[in-house]
DNA sequence: TATATTTATGTTAGCGCTAACGTTAGCGCT
DNA sequence: AGCGCTAACGTTAGCGCTAACATAAATATA
């Protein structure tokens, strides 16, 4: 390490104590504006930089939080890290960020290293490992706020706050729109049955028709693989198998231009023949033919509510409201106009 | 903060030094078995983990780099953090993540913050600040890489590490790929004209051409925002012009996509009327129809491929090798048999 | 004028750890 | 016995900063 200029340096320099300089930087306590000055000119000439590290050590604090993701390069985190990150800069903390790669044992990893580091405070997107290991490990953590994701009732609330999109309304609200429109066999492409969005998504659909008196038919929910192709292959099944089908919500958009790309194969018109809805609004829904119909979530939104959840703990250390639910919102294309 | 465990503590309870702990701790110098073991059980007895911040303190070290980089919600950024954070992390290094937003004097202020936060090194992706601000920022920092950004040969190398991709490479391939195929007038939707990407892809778009001793028509190649619309119009617009034009290379795989949709709309088919090569190879290219073919960028392996260069100066501080050239792929696909 | 109050500064004692060096006991060797 | 050697510890002095209290000078109050 190069030699760094110290605040002894500066002090010795401008002729005053360590702990005058130290106010300057701080711009706290009562300083002299000509005492303010020369040390700040001190300052400029020699570069001086505090020590964050310094700093954290005396003051007990590292203005840095800790953001746990199972994938950064997935665009649902990339655009809550977005969100995070802006949030947590405006108020001065850093963010340290750690990417899971999908594997839930580096879920507690990294919350070990997040604990080493000492942050002040962490989120945790979407953690898939199971209450049991998460729970002792988030409890050695003074803040937790948990994003997109809930623990049993019978568990003692390990977090201080909680972020949540509301799926429930969103398919209620997707399948409001379709039924609105005439439609009575609505198809659902449920994503994986174990997540608790699908969950979530579920008990919207079945909401929807039952207060419109309609059919359910269990038949036509198919649970599938999140993705592009994993929606295809379901779309081709369902569509072969339940023709008379002319409405398919969708877990998430990448499902849904799974469908479409079905209904391309199979020669069904889009919305004519089938309309579809999407779930997320990820860029690409507004590019694909026909544009998508979809439940926007505001991901950022999520990012920087859960900091602002967080900073909140961080300097309060007591806040009531801290289960935060955003609302999704339809945005309507032509895939389902 | 609540009373947390310390190395005194710990040592105490062993009935041992403090130093003697540290060394378990560490795993350094000579120590007992028994006496290892004795203090090993102490540790887990009273769940002590070691303070990161006083470690740094007083070794000089924080284990932790910055990655910087416009927006962390752009894939093309999002895949690099995950192969930062993926190399960091095996290296037991955390990184601390800067998200400017697009903003480029948040660059500055960013490595300011860095640098307070005392990080080992910093990877800075595709900076847009010109060099007289930008210089004497990164000169302040002990080790920093730089990812798709060269600086001026007249300038001092203010960075101890480049990462590029080959881009006049991955234009030359793609270029090489449509003349054998018979294409004599190739248009080029260029992108920002500012950008450097976009003048290297040049270079290797004049370099084939003359190779093939095949014509050079300015006026077929246009820049464009490098987005769909933006690709969308600029094919508009060059399609309708130029409609001898059979061949289209494309700045980025949204520009493609842009074009795709615009041959559509003017009816012109794809690959039959108009080849279509895009660059980046985005997940979307696979999912459009007719499927992209594109110019692979390892966004990922740019990002580790920094990692190890930036973790290798801090280890080191010597190193020769540290210009990197990564070499892009095409990925033949629908568009461009 | 003496005393209380304010304003501007200095002093001291750590925060929790590690580097560097110091100490001790036990061993083999001549 | 006396010597060197080393494994296995202990001791000391910080790393660069801040919290908390102490002090001095300047002003206000009785």
């Amino acid at each position: 390490m190069v030699q760094r200029v110290t605040m002894s340096d500066v002090a010795r320099e401008a002729g005053v104590s360590l702990m005058t300089v130290s106010r300057v930087v701080n711009n706290k306590g009562e300083i002299s504006p000509e005492t303010r000055e020369r040390i700040q000119e001190v300052i400029e000439k020699l570069g001086y930089r505090p020590s964050g590290i310094a700093r954290s050590l005396a003051a007990g604090q590292t203005y840095t939080i800790g953001l746990v993701v199972p994938d950064i390069a997935n665009p649902y985190f990339s655009g809550i890290a977005h969100g995070v990150t802006s949030k947590a800069n405006a108020e001065g903390f850093g963010v340290l960020l750690c990417d899971c790669e999908e594997d839930t044992s580096l879920e507690l990893t990294m919350l070990d290293v997040l604990e080493e580091k000492r942050v002040d405070g962490v989120i945790v997107a979407a953690p898939r490992t199971p209450s049991d290991a998460l729970l002792p490990v988030l409890e050695r953590h003074q803040n937790v706020v948990v994003v997109n994701r809930l623990f049993e009732k019978t568990k003692n609330p390990p977090a201080s706050g909680y972020v949540l999109n509301n799926d429930k309304l969103g398919a209620y609200t997707s399948l409001q729109h379709f039924i609105e429109r005439g439609h009575q066999k609505i198809g659902f492409l449920a994503g994986p049955s174990s997540s608790y969005g699908s969950k979530q998504r579920m008990i919207g659909y079945y909401a929807a028709l039952e207060e419109n008196n309609l059919e359910i038919i269990p038949e036509i929910i198919q649970h599938c693989i999140p993705t592009v192709q994993g929606g295809k292959k379901a779309a081709v099944q369902l569509l072969d198998e339940y023709p008379e089908i002319t409405a398919l919500f969708c877990f998430n958009d990448l499902v849904a231009i799974g469908a479409l790309q079905c209904c391309q194969q199979i020669g069904r018109k889009v919305p004519a023949d089938l309309a579809v809805i999407g779930y997320d609004d990820i860029p690409m829904a507004s590019w694909v033919t026909p544009t998508l119909t979809t439940c926007k979530v505001n991901f950022e939104g999520m990012g920087s509510t859960a900091t602002h959840l967080l900073i909140n703990q961080i300097n309060d250390c007591a806040n009531d409201c801290n289960n935060i639910v955003l609302e999704p919102q339809l945005i309507i294309r032509d895939s389902a106009p």
